[in-house]
DNA sequence: GCGCGGCATTGATCTGGATCAAGGAGTTCA
DNA sequence: TGAACTCCTTGATCCAGATCAATGCCGCGC
């Protein structure tokens, strides 16, 4: 990755066809508005639009407002991704860092109605669509029917596929977040998730180190953790 | 509604473009599968790829199997609606009439390559799955942070919105679901389903004929209990 | 390096909703 | 129209995870 090239390049790169018309592709970069957020700075967009963004680097967590102090982390997103947040119906939304960040948002509609003819951007955003419904969906199970156990194992494999580094049978994670991002994630509390990390190094199937170093020692005991259907294989 | 017409020409009227060429139109309706549900029977999509689902008549549920006896309803869709089943990973799919039904199903990566090319097609497919994205953000929310008075209040405002019937400031509601169903839909049990419906009577905020009828008394008073955000009027 | 502040861990207690266990009321079908 | 089945309601008890309360430890700033 071309670590110093401006933020709509990367986007450009990452979701805009080669072939776009140069018209068009100016359309977008009219249209970007780039933020660049300290760690734990947020976007907020109660006022606004539907906005489409795209992370150009850092870890963000989109969060829900039920009420005063009730917040839900809908989702974790990371460099490369895209993905909507909805304007405000019966909650606001917004998008904080988890770490230095850089964003770049558009608002919805106009985005659509310059990507209306372009297949391929129209294919893009369907994609990372589903993606995110997909995870939702997931989430949705785990909150609905998992125990506190369950929840940290399907969170950990989550994470270990999206930003673990594999050595030789092992994955290495570094946690952007903190504990409060994952208990607000899995619907419990801190003392819970420290509780059920605690049993998962005592179980001997993980290792810590600092407080966002996590190493995954057993993945399939992991998995047998997270209650999934079992692999029909 | 035409309701004698062929379901297909339901899905055409619903989503296709009045202006699609004949051949494209063709196409869809060759890819198209056509379900006639008895009520409570399941379509099974454990082996395929993912499908695209059109609601002609009748009532579901798209369920997700977490492991033996542990379902959760991951969303009801009704006529009209049109939705997207993913194909197994952890877990698997199905998709159930609460009533007698008629649904349509395509194979999603077919329907995509003959959708690829028509913009309004591929504008709807991309709204729909918005929409089934916001309702499964705003269930996250629910089964993340609401108490279970909360949630039974949120399901109810949100059928009334969907399938219920004003009349005079009140809205009648004739539920498709079961007890079971909705409380597989907000993680909780039959039982405290039950205790917070009969709470809601005693307290004057509803009122239940039979099994499946309930009249919403007192909107505003609901809307309280369902814990959104003051509305910033 | 060292001390300060916030995050994380650990322990003790409490509670909302699950579970277990009967009854009661709607539907359906003879 | 009534018998039987299924679904729903209500009550009693239990427990996973929340809450309350210290203590410990990492990481930053000086």
């Amino acid at each position: 990755m071309t670590t110093l090239s401006h933020p709509f390049e990367q986007f450009a790169e990452r979701v805009l066809p080669s072939t776009l018309g140069e018209d068009v592709r100016c359309g977008f970069h009219m249209l970007a508005r780039c933020h660049p957020l300290a760690r734990e700075a947020s976007l907020d967009f109660a006022e606004r639009s539907e906005q489409i963004v795209f992370v150009v680097r850092g870890a963000t967590k989109l969060v829900a407002h039920a009420s005063e102090s009730r917040d839900q982390v809908v989702a974790f997103h990371f460099a490369g991704e895209v993905f909507t947040v909805p304007e405000p119906d019966n909650y606001s939304y917004s998008v904080c860092a988890l770490r230095e960040c850089e964003l770049l948002t558009f608002a919805s509609p106009e985005f659509l109605r310059l990507a209306e003819g372009e297949a391929e951007i129209m294919r893009q955003l369907l994609d990372s669509t589903k993606l995110s419904l997909r995870r939702c969906r997931e989430k949705t199970i785990a909150l609905g029917r998992k125990t506190a156990g369950e929840r940290v194992a399907v969170f950990l494999l989550g994470m270990a596929r999206r930003i673990g580094v594999e050595q030789d049978g092992r994955v290495a994670l570094e946690l952007p977040m903190s504990r409060r991002d994952i208990s607000e994630s899995l619907g419990l509390t801190i003392e819970t998730v420290s509780r059920q990390l605690s049993k998962l190094k005592d179980d001997g199937v993980i290792e810590t180190t600092g407080r966002s170093g996590i190493v995954l020692l057993d993945c399939p005991d992991l998995q047998r953790r997270a209650g999934f259907l079992k692999r029909t294989a």
